[in-house]
Parts: C-alpha cells; sequence; structure tokens
DNA sequence: CCAGCTATGTTGACATATCATCAAAGCAAG
DNA sequence: CTTGCTTTGATGATATGTCAACATAGCTGG
C-alpha cells in the first residue's frame, strides 16, 4: 500500500466534511428533541410511516426507508411503541411479517416536528446555498453515494 | 410557523446528503474494524495523539481535537486504557487535569491503521471529485459549519 | 409432499453514547 | 485569605446501537 498521504487542501476539506457532518446531524437533534420531544430515530421511523398509504408500512418496507438493519429497527419500533407512538399488527399476506401504524398521537408528534425540522435543514444548508452549489453537491453527493452503494452489493 | 417546505430538488439533495453521510461514516468504520481492529472512535482518539509532540495531550485538548463532551471522552479512554492503547499520567501543572499518552501498542495500531484508512478517504471521495468539485466542498462546507458554530456559541 | 434454503423478525448480551451529578482544583473579587 | 464561581474530569444510570443466535414462515427443486 504506497500511502498517498493528503495534501493540505485534501486534509482541509475532510476535516471540514467530518466536522460538519457531526454537528449538523447533532444540531439536528437537538432541534427535534426541544420542539418535539423526538430523538433522530424517532423521526427518521415516523416520517415515512407519514407519507405511507395509511400510516402503515410493513418492516420491512420501512427497513429500507431508514436503511438499518432488522436488529435496530425491531428495538427502536418497539420503544416506540411503548410510548405509544406506533402499533403493530399482523400481517396478512405474509405471517412472518408485521405491520406497523402511525398512532394519532405518533401522527401528531410528526406532524408537529415537521415544520420546525425543515425550517432547521434550511437554516443550516439551503438558506447558505446558491442554485450553483445546490447543483454541484446533488451531482456529487449521488456520484459518491453510487459508488459506495457499489462497493457493498459486492462485499455481500 | 409558514411551511416553506422543500421542492423537489431539495428533497433529492437532502436525502442524497442523508444517505451518503451515514454509508461513508459506516464504510470508514468497517474499513477500521476489519483492516486494524479500531473502531472508528478509536482512531478519533489516536490520531490526534499520534501527531501530537510526544504523543502526549491533555484530556482537555484531545477533547478539543475530537469535539466530544468530558464525558464521552472519559469513557472512551478508560476502555482504550483498559484495552493497552493508551496511557494516563497526572498533569504536572494542572493538578486537575490528566495527560493521555500513546502506548506503543496504541501507536502501532494508529500507524498500521493510517494508509488503509487514507486510501479509503480517496477511494470514497477524492477519486470521485475533480478540482472544481473539491473547491466547492470546500468552500460550502467551511460556509455551513460556520454557520453551525455561530449558533453553538450564541445557544450556550 | 418434504428437505433444505432464504427471508423476516425477535431476543439477549454486549458496546457505546448521553445525561445528571459529583468532587476537586483553579481563579477572581472582596 | 476566603467565599463563591468556573474548569476539569469521573461516575453511574439510562438510552441506543451492534452482534450473534434463534424461531418461524415462505419458497424451490427433487
Amino acid at each position: 500500500m504506497a500511502a498517498r498521504w493528503l495534501d493540505e487542501d485534501e486534509a482541509r476539506l475532510w476535516r471540514a466534511y467530518r466536522v460538519l457532518s457531526g454537528e449538523l446531524q447533532r444540531a439536528m437533534e437537538r432541534q427535534l428533541e426541544r420542539d418535539a420531544g423526538l430523538s433522530g430515530a424517532d423521526y427518521a421511523v415516523l416520517a415515512p410511516l407519514s407519507e405511507a398509504e395509511g400510516g402503515v408500512l410493513r418492516m420491512r418496507e420501512l427497513g429500507r426507508a431508514v436503511g438499518w438493519d432488522r436488529s435496530r429497527l425491531s428495538h427502536q419500533v418497539r420503544r416506540m411503541q411503548n410510548r405509544g407512538l406506533v402499533a403493530r399488527e399482523e400481517c396478512a399476506e405474509d405471517a412472518r411479517g408485521f405491520m406497523v401504524r402511525l398512532t394519532d398521537s405518533g401522527r401528531e408528534a410528526v406532524e408537529g416536528a415537521a415544520p420546525e425540522h425543515v425550517e432547521t435543514v434550511r437554516r443550516y444548508s439551503f438558506d447558505l446555498l446558491s442554485d450553483r452549489e445546490r447543483a454541484t453537491l446533488t451531482r456529487v453527493f449521488e456520484r459518491l453515494g453510487a459508488r459506495l452503494a457499489q462497493d457493498a452489493k459486492e462485499h455481500l
């Protein structure tokens, strides 16, 4: 492994990225917790449910939507069920499956949280980007994401 | 709160960012674990130590370098001490403080991990970026980071 | 049909992160 | 000097994430 080290500019970008990525995530989670009493994980689960037909998704689909493994999702949903944010029902078509349904309280929570959440996204990203920059970021993020997805597919 | 919702392009960018950010972090952690038996948190602590004068830093400085709160760092360093990656010494100038020192085994671990780590960074970022894109990303990430830092300062 | 193989989801043990609290040392104003 | 505020760090309880079994249902080829 020839050590192609990072030059000064590269190190600066990589550092800026890591700091931004961490701080942004923390800022978003603080905002959700403060304004709606939801963790980032809660919101990640509630958002796809609120957009789904009837507020119901199968565990499998929900897992795809949030991008987690089965175990993490199972634990998270159980905790959210205990707090009354979601309910679980058996799956008609496939006896292995379980459906997750948004409760009234859960819907109230997401819908209350969403506007402030979106405002915060804007405040820390779109409000600070030109149109050109926005286009560049989209292109770059999707390109990098594609390589990660490709590697993930190959390696397992 | 007027709901300035995200339009299609904005939603696409935000989603691409979240997916990338998560996948990239997981990919980097998998690589470190596989090639060097280190977690991302381990590496985050070891890297600044390996660059510090004599491989020693005060807890406070180390905390600044990694950007964690005191509690998290304290727990992490204790675990790393148990595994022999770092050692702790009292602080001469300030009796409250503690110094964290890289052990031989710790230095071996970082230095073994670093080349593969850097290669992985390249593979998932710099190898896929043009010079123009790199410059744009640096500018944008630092601008966004600055607003986050400013808000953090005001809000506490 | 049924023998394996895959897909779905749960569980318990463990690792890690966060939160509130505590303690001790430094420091600054009087 | 000493009283009170700040800084630094550790700790224990709790929340969350990860990992390795496990269980059950569906699917597929003989």
